[in-house]
DNA sequence: CGTTTTTGACCGGCGC
DNA sequence: GCGCCGGTCAAAAACG
């Protein structure tokens, strides 16, 4: 590949179409998909259902850039590989595969909260930024925000509940100080946008800390997008410290270049969840200012070469 | 025992 | 029409 990111990146760049490199008339934009309400209780359509509607749909998608927090910390394969869930929900791995012009592979997660949920989200290294994930929601949750897997699942995931995290919440924030400000929110819409953080009051710290590029085919999806993207990050309960897993993709990036896969896959599904609760903690307390966070930049971002 | 993660293969769509 | 790439599904293995 030429490389999405190089060229016309889709993601974080001012071209922000489709929402894919390849992107083409998005034949199937599931206008059902996004029923409007992200939390709609009711939303039993999961008409959704992408796999029904067969493959490539490259409906409303929010792309999110996240900062690699650094941390660092072996983190046990085959647990919490380093992907999972950036919000209350539960996200399952289902597909990972390599992007052309990407050293870094993409990894596809579901939403295992909820059994019919459609929503998905890819995670993948911005390879100019080896620093920075982005972050691709598509679909949103048909069940109501948070039931995390608490509801579905009698055992959650061991991720960060144990009390003693191994990487502290505060060193990581500190020492990622340099990306965990960031503010910015890239919309196709100005106005989408604004009207998410009208609706979201609460949730403006969370606007503030990620970058957020809504790529819908309409302005009224783009809106959606931001909210259902904003709801998927910090939904409701946005525990503690989430960090340890991506924490340790830091590291490795930092530290080791033969690890660098196993490194990127770590945190390749992670980094949103760190990201917000940056956020959480700027907000509560923290200087979130700065700015540190990266925002939808030219993906080509010419660090590459 | 259940759930999640990992890897491979297949299919569909898009671009040239 | 062919080729390439992305995305998803399926099966197997590992861990909690």
């Amino acid at each position: 590949m030429d490389g999405e990111w190089s060229d016309g990146a889709a993601v974080s760049s001012p071209t922000v179409s489709g929402g894919e490199g390849k992107a083409g008339p998005v034949r199937g934009v599931p206008a059902d998909e996004c029923p409007g309400s992200p939390l709609s209780p009711a939303a039993p359509s999961t008409a959704a259902a992408p796999a029904a509607s067969g493959r490539r749909r490259s409906a409303n998608k929010r792309v999110v850039n996240v900062p690699l927090a650094d941390v660092s910390g072996p983190r046990p394969k085959g647990v919490g590989e380093g992907n999972t869930p950036t919000d209350s929900w539960a996200w399952r791995k289902y597909g990972q595969k390599p992007i052309k012009g990407s050293p870094f592979p993409r990894a596809y997660y579901r939403c295992s909260s909820n059994k019919g949920c459609p929503a998905r989200k890819q995670v993948e290294r911005n390879r100019a930024e080896p620093d920075m994930v982005i972050v691709t929601y598509s679909f949103e949750h048909n069940h109501s925000d948070a039931v995390p897997r608490a509801q579905n699942r009698p055992t959650p995931k061991p991720k960060a509940q144990p009390p003693p995290p191994p990487p502290e919440p505060a060193e990581s924030l500190s020492s990622g100080s340099h990306e965990v400000a960031g503010v910015l929110v890239a919309t196709e819409g100005g106005a989408a946008a604004a009207a998410a953080v009208e609706v979201h009051d609460d949730f403006r710290w969370l606007y503030d800390g990620v970058s957020v590029t809504s790529t819908s085919p309409s302005d009224v999806d783009a809106a959606d997008e931001m909210l259902y993207g904003t709801m998927s990050f910090f939904s409701a309960a946005p525990p503690a410290p989430l960090c340890d897993e991506f924490g340790d993709v830091g590291g490795l990036f930092d530290g080791e270049g033969g690890c660098e896969e196993d490194a990127m896959f770590a945190g390749l599904g992670e980094l949103p969840e760190c990201a917000m609760v940056f956020r959480r903690h700027g907000g509560d307390g923290m200087p979130m200012a700065g700015g540190g966070v990266k925002v939808e930049q030219p993906a080509e971002s010419a660090a590459m070469s």
